[in-house]
DNA sequence: TCTGGGGTCCTAGGACCC
DNA sequence: TCTGGGGTCCTAGGACCC
């Protein structure tokens, strides 16, 4: 039978932070998000300490003193080049790899992987998760199964359970009901908290349940996906490896300001920044977009709740000129802005994508000049990717930005900055 | 009293994932 | 005082067209 195997980094910021900090090596640490508002990874010392998932730092202040955990800022510069490394490996282990999000990745074994019997697939699995760490440094779990959702939920086991030793195989499982009897179905990858709730609310507690339902009842309160994913568990495969070229539909950047901003000038830095970097990602896939949205957050003085402004704008002709696409924004962010108001947070959105060669050769009466943006981005790029982001910049994203966000306990960029490489003293 | 049918596109909202 | 950021897909309803 055909498997899938799910590998997933174990607590991947933190072990990317203990690659070149050993000494956070056993003591309870966790990361950050952005302007370390909340926990977005936890050691497993940590989660012992009763540490949640999203908690918002502030709230963990006098945990973190008390049980003496160790607080890093997130250092994403950092994650994604670790987490490029662990997927090389993985990919030249593998027949085809999904990267699915930053720290796992969905893989097929090489067809030329002659195995005697099922116990095989195991062993390859564990020379993986050792080649990983040989050459990264980072620990990872591998889950397999039928099908992707039941890899999901072995490598949930491979993590849950020590004895397995990062690695299980669910595939004809001679205890595959009482597996499943054994996981809230919760766990299921794609029943998420309202989903649980409701098939609570009829007496569905375990994934074993949830697999004896009727199909058109499922359809009914879960649509589609909700029986694609219990027939994935079922053991009929509903949902293949994607293609790894496959481009983004919508690129998103926004930030919470560091400290809230009324000015116009200000908030147009911002957005000046935000949209060169969804601009740089929108040319990396080689597209161009058509459609352009800004949104900013405000909030009132002593409210709690927070209200969404938000313009979208269409271009005549969808591009990937910073320019001209920062150009609409500042069209949006005036149609937006109102003088007085206390806004926290910004963010631009790019929709309604093109290939970027297709609107090269169609739009004839403009091709010279279009030629000409495209290498002046070009240029840009290669600069910015080579000596670092923001080396070269738009006049308008100013340069005292009092609005950007602080990030105080972040560790340096060891891979990816010439500035910050590792030193070791002897 | 009667008031088509069907297709497409867009949007908003809701669910999920990491 | 302080609560992240970036994605995907589905569905229902309205506008519009023929």
């Amino acid at each position: 039978m055909k498997r899938y195997v799910l590998a997933d980094c174990n607590n991947f910021f933190v072990s990317c932070e203990r690659v070149f900090n050993p000494r956070l090596v056993g003591k309870p640490v966790v990361v950050l998000s952005s302007n370390d508002g909340c926990v977005i990874a936890r050691s497993n010392e940590a989660k012992k300490l009763g540490v949640p998932m999203g908690a918002p730092a502030f709230q963990c202040k006098e945990m973190f003193a008390q049980y003496k955990v160790i607080v890093l800022s997130s250092n994403f510069a950092l994650y994604s080049d670790m987490s490029s490394r662990v997927m090389h490996v993985l990919a030249e282990a593998a027949q085809e790899i999904e990267v699915y999000s930053v720290d796992e990745a969905f893989l097929t074994f090489p067809e030329a992987l002659a195995a005697p019997d099922a116990a095989y697939y195991t062993e390859y699995a564990r020379t993986i998760k050792h080649d990983v760490y040989k050459k990264v440094g980072l620990p990872i779990s591998l889950g397999m199964g039928p099908t992707k959702t039941l890899a999901k939920i072995a490598n949930y086991l491979a993590k849950k359970r020590g004895e397995f030793g990062g690695v299980f195989d669910i595939t004809d499982h001679p205890e595959f009901d009482a597996i499943l009897k054994s996981i809230p179905v919760g766990e299921v990858w794609g029943i998420g908290r309202r989903y649980a709730k409701l098939l609570q609310r009829f007496g569905i507690e375990t994934v074993y349940q949830l697999t004896q339902c009727k199909d058109d009842w499922l359809r009914k309160q879960m649509s589609i996906i909700g029986l694609k994913t219990v027939m994935e568990l079922r053991g009929i495969p509903c949902l293949d490896l994607q293609d790894q070229d496959s481009q983004n539909k919508s690129i998103t950047v926004s930030r919470s300001f560091g400290k809230s901003i009324s000015d116009l000038q200000q908030l147009q830095e911002a957005v000046t920044c935000y949209m060169s970097s969804a601009a740089a990602k929108l040319r990396k896939q080689q597209s161009v977009a058509k459609m352009i949205t800004v949104f900013m957050v405000s909030s009132v003085r002593g409210e709690s709740y927070r209200t969404y402004h938000t313009t979208t704008c269409m271009l005549e002709i969808p591009t990937a000129y910073t320019p001209d696409l920062l150009a609409a924004a500042f069209h949006c962010l005036e149609k937006l802005f109102k003088k007085g108001t206390v806004y926290k947070k910004a963010g631009v959105i790019l929709q309604d994508f093109y290939d970027a060669d297709c609107i090269q050769t169609t739009v004839v009466r403009e091709t010279p000049q279009l030629e000409k943006q495209a290498a002046i981005m070009q240029t840009l790029d290669t600069i910015n990717n080579l000596l670092g982001k923001n080396t070269i910049f738009f006049a308008s994203a100013g340069t005292e930005r009092v609005w950007q966000a602080k990030t105080e306990k972040k560790s340096p960029a060891y891979t990816t900055s010439w500035h910050e490489l590792l030193t070791i003293k002897i």
